[in-house]
DNA sequence: GCTTTATGGTCTATATAAAGCTCATTTTTA
DNA sequence: TAAAAATGAGCTTTATATAGACCATAAAGC
């Protein structure tokens, strides 16, 4: 990445971060304790709640679960259901992706 | 990040992934384009729509955002208000966090 | 059929994210 | 008030994510 971020990726990590703090704290946990339990270091974990946009997804996933915050509104029971529905949804889209595309149009 | 990932994390970065490798092909961008404008390379696109999870959080905002898959269940232009109630949320919590908290109970 | 384009994979060099300390400050408890 | 704990921030080292090129394959258009 060496462009600067958009205005809604920034506002999206700026968002994610503080409800992840929200979470934290209405929770009692530490952030010391937090950042063990997710396997980071506390500094990660400042990062992460301070909104900034290159820290690992995965680190942000883990941090998100442990406070209880869930992405796509869909939680963690459903996930999986959701997972499949992607990959039959790809499995009928054409494999790659040229000018002109014989499947429907969608410019009208 | 040492430790291994959550089946969460896991199943979360799978699906995100999917759904943005979905609405790519969708309207028929290609990968190239997309990545293009998200001013990173194909190989990062790549391995994001692979669900890998050591890509930057921005990347993926930026290509989500590209190809249209929202998160948090709220669209672009209600983003900022979410923030602003994220930080009001945030000044009403105790500064920090200790074993016993004076503030409400939530153990019962 | 041929041509063009998209995609998937590998490789190397480089930029930088993250770990792992420190120290100062603030907040909470005793 | 003192002590203990949490946070914030800075620093250095190390690990690795990313860019950017390459090539092979597959798919779409002609």
């Amino acid at each position: 990445m060496t462009r600067p971020y958009s205005r809604y990726s920034r506002d999206a990590g700026a968002l994610l971060g503080g409800l992840i703090r929200a979470a934290r704290t209405e929770r009692g946990l530490s952030a010391r304790e937090v950042a063990e339990r997710a396997g980071i270091s506390r500094g990660l974990l400042q990062r992460i709640e301070k909104g900034k946009l290159t820290c690992a997804i995965g680190a942000v996933f883990e941090v998100a679960a442990i406070v209880g915050v869930r992405l796509f509104d869909a939680d963690e029971s459903t996930l999986a259901g959701h997972l499949n529905q992607t990959r039959d949804k790809l499995a009928l889209l054409p494999k790659s992706v040229r000018k002109k595309r014989k499947t429907a149009r969608d410019d009208f």
